[in-house]
Formats: C-alpha cells, structure tokens, sequence
DNA sequence: AAATAATACCTCAATTATTGAGGTATTTGT
DNA sequence: ACAAATACCTCAATAATTGAGGTATTATTT
C-alpha cells in the first residue's frame, strides 16, 4: 500500500536529514522505524520517509560524525537508537535557520502578490 | 565571482520549474535571461538560477507543453519569450497549491516547538 | 580604440539524493 | 497457523542539478 506520497518527489528533496536533525534533537534518541512513524503520524501521513531513503542516510549522517547509535536488543530482535552529536548539535541548528530563511525567501517569490488575503 | 549560493543544493531542488511558473503567470512573457536576473532581484542574490539548469528546464517544460515560446530579434540577438499555455496555467495553480500545503507540513515538523516565541 | 563586463543563448558529462524493488528475521494479533 | 506489524538492510536505476565548457552580440569603461 505505497500510497500515500502527496508532494511530488522533488519537494521532499532535501528535507529529510533536516526531518532526522529536528526530530533527534526534539527527542533525545530514535530508531529509524520510530522517525518514520514519528514523521507519518505528524503530517498525517503526508510525508512518508522510505526505508530506502531513510536508513542510508543515517548511515550518512553517522559516517560524518552528525549522529552516533547504540545498539539495544528488544527479545531477538536489536534496535539502532540514534542520537545527535555536538557537531551534530550545531548542525541542526545551521540547518534549520537555513530552511527557515529559505522557506521565507521562496514564499517571497512564490506568494507574493497576496492581493489582500482574505478575511476568514 | 560564483560566490553566492546561499542555500545548500538540496534545498532548491524541486523549486526551479515552480518559480518559473509563478514569474511567467506574473508577468506574462519572460526569456530565461530575464527569469534570471527577476529571481536575483526578489531574492537579494540568495536565489541564483544558474544557466544550466535554467535552460533545460525551459526546454523541458516547453516539450511537456507547459510554454510556449516567441523569437524576439533585439538587433542580431534572438530573445526567446516564454509564456504559460493554458495547460500550464493549470500547471501553475496545482504545483502553487502543493507548494502551499508542502511548506505548511513542514513548518508543522521542522519548527514544531514554538516555546512562546520571544518579542522582539 | 581596445578591453572588459553584461547580455543571451546553448550543451553535456558528472554528481548525488532519492526511489523502488529486492531482501531477512522477529514479534504481535486474530 | 497466518497475516500484519516491527525493524533492519542493500543496490541498480532515475532524474534534477551542477559546473564547466561554449558562441556571439551589445554596452561600458579605461
């Protein structure tokens, strides 16, 4: 049932290391199902980060010393909790002021003659 | 002096053919030089649609019947007017709508924890 | 007058994040 | 017993973008 992908792929571009950072930085430790359910049940099923995407880059991001991982074994079956890092800290932070500013800066070009929204 | 990518790569993906789309709906003929130089301008520099992705982009929307386009002689120099079809009205409204509901989502998980934002 | 910057278009190999489809194995619910 | 959910993984293929290449005309500066 891979259904549900609303944005066309390009605008997903981008967005998901930025997802992880948040969603680490928000909760302390995460395994990679947990951020991909956390990030469903958030957008209401919106955005649906996909294995394929997901777990290569955490793998990524821990190769670049932005996320470590412990390993903890649930019965047989072992979880990766994810964390951030200090230099993963900072990241975070750059990147989120990034997006914040480029969210500002495209809806500047992409919404701007509002022609007086209306009142609702 | 290519210095002024603001913006990690990533982030402008996706963006280029719907900025095109809302400047072209705007102003109703535009060539790519003109696109160009609009998007500068609106951005103070922190957009720069580069050349190589531009025009391929132009020419791509074109073949998918998005633009159309007129030949403009300026003395010996060829100006290429684009402008929407009405397919790409169309285009324009939808990709517009979903960039809407796009930046909504994630605002909702990127910036999620406002803590009473401080006045300034 | 010559040199440089700006205008205006183009191509194409290389990069790179993401997809999509493949997979293994355990646990829970019916 | 079987299906669905949990939890991880890999990798070839896709496709937008980059970056560096290019041609040629017009305007501006020295």
């Amino acid at each position: 049932m891979y259904c549900c992908i609303m944005y066309s792929k390009e605008l997903l571009k981008g967005t998901l290391e930025v997802i992880v950072l948040k969603l680490l930085s928000e909760h302390g430790k995460m395994y990679g199902y947990e951020l991909s359910q956390k990030v469903k049940e958030e957008t209401e099923g919106k955005i649906h980060l996909k294995d394929g995407s997901l777990y290569p880059a955490l793998h990524k991001l821990t190769k670049d010393g932005i996320l470590t991982f412990e390993e903890v074994s649930i019965g047989k079956r072992v979880r990766k909790y994810y964390k951030l890092t200090s230099k993963g800290e900072e990241q975070k932070e750059t990147r989120l002021d990034e997006m914040r500013d480029f969210i500002k800066t495209i809806e500047k070009v992409i919404f701007s003659d509002l022609k007086t929204s209306p009142a609702i």
